[in-house]
DNA sequence: TAGATTGTTAATCGATTAACAATC
DNA sequence: TAGATTGTTAATCGATTAACAATC
């Protein structure tokens, strides 16, 4: 797939709303649902959703629909949710300490082998069983174990400084909580958790909703 | 403003951006930034940068640029972060504190009055000098207290009760964190910090980086 | 004044919606 | 088979980019 027929960032974003959903309709044992069905549940179109859907194959049938325990896995797959990743978590205050318990991550298969911390109050304690390491062990740790996702719950001060450790030692993928734009290379992929911008939108729409309710 | 002339959303999610920076360069003492300079920090087009500002207003000036200090006060009035919002959070976990505990929400104005919890665990605890109480106290609390905001950071099970306490109590607007889509009343606004759909997206991009690099 | 840069209109591009033939 | 629903093309809508006159 080259930039011809790359598929936009738009759809990508969609998918993990799928992919929730179907999982939810596999708890509760349905096993079929139509393009309308899933508007219904997810607010998007079903010609939305039929055309996200067919960027990457078609996984329905007509007259039918699809099949929700094929469309979840092959979902996933896409997203990249059928293997397990090793992760390491760089500052172990609440917001680190919060993403090595939540065990949903470890269910769909992103483990988190230890953490990252250079305040001495943290280090040689344990979240779950993941220790809490000296940053300056940071790079021989990832170089050793395989780690291809960093996870970056230090104050902004540090990102940028612990982003660069991550790329020195390899890692290609990042996910940043910190209120910061990270400068990285291009073959590194960067997903941004700015909860700022988030809470100064809410703030926005929390003033002017009246132009937008039943808009 | 009506229908007609409401901002897009896509517009909106970049004002906080535009503030963050405006904010760090008030720190450096620039006063004065172009179109073309902002463009350059934030990665937007100045063509954007210019078309997203003038929806509120000619905030520039030709042949000069735009007025650092103004503008980033303008910003922070559009977003409506030039008053102060009540607060409160429902689920006193990891992430429960680490909002708790983030020093920039107060100084942005989001002031969090109380922490609520039905685990007796937590219940008497303080956060800073933020008090954990039982659940069953929050609905007479926020009509008490005047709270516009409330907070979601307990597990999925139990989100949507707490928007619905939330809703029943008067509450507008909800930061939700539970991986949930939440019913709500057409005048309440939810901003959603779905943590698993953000981490799923970096995991696609991470095993498709071939097809955006360069790109 | 001359140079710079905005505000704004027009052109382009991309995403969403509508429609329907294909087909299960 | 008849009914349902997909896959896919075409039409529409909205967002981004380009261009430039206005003006500081």
């Amino acid at each position: 797939m080259d930039r011809e027929n790359r598929v936009s960032i738009t759809v990508i974003r969609r998918l993990p709303k799928y992919y929730r959903y179907l999982g939810d309709l596999i708890r509760k044992g349905i096993n079929r649902i139509s393009s309308q069905e899933l508007s219904k549940l997810t607010g998007f179109t079903a010609s939305q959703i039929r055309q996200d859907l067919n960027n990457f194959g078609g996984f329905g049938q007509q007259g039918y629909g699809y099949n929700v325990e094929e469309l979840h896995s092959q979902l996933g797959k896409i997203l990249g949710l059928d293997k397990t990743y090793n992760t390491v978590i760089a500052g172990a205050g609440n917001l680190g300490q919060a993403v090595a318990n939540y065990k949903g991550f470890e269910e769909a298969g992103f483990k988190v082998l230890a953490m990252f911390d250079k305040n001495p109050k943290f280090i040689g304690l344990k979240i779950r069983d993941i220790e809490i390491k000296d940053v300056d062990e940071m790079e021989d740790f990832i170089k050793e174990n395989d780690v291809e996702i960093g996870i970056i719950t230090t104050p902004k001060e540090s990102a940028q400084d612990i982003a660069d450790i991550y790329i020195k030692s390899g890692i290609k993928g990042i996910w940043n909580f910190a209120p910061a734009d990270l400068k990285v290379d291009d073959d590194v992929v960067i997903e941004n958790v700015h909860l700022n911008e988030s809470l100064f939108t809410l703030s926005y729409f929390l003033n002017n909703k009246q132009d937008y309710v039943r808009g």
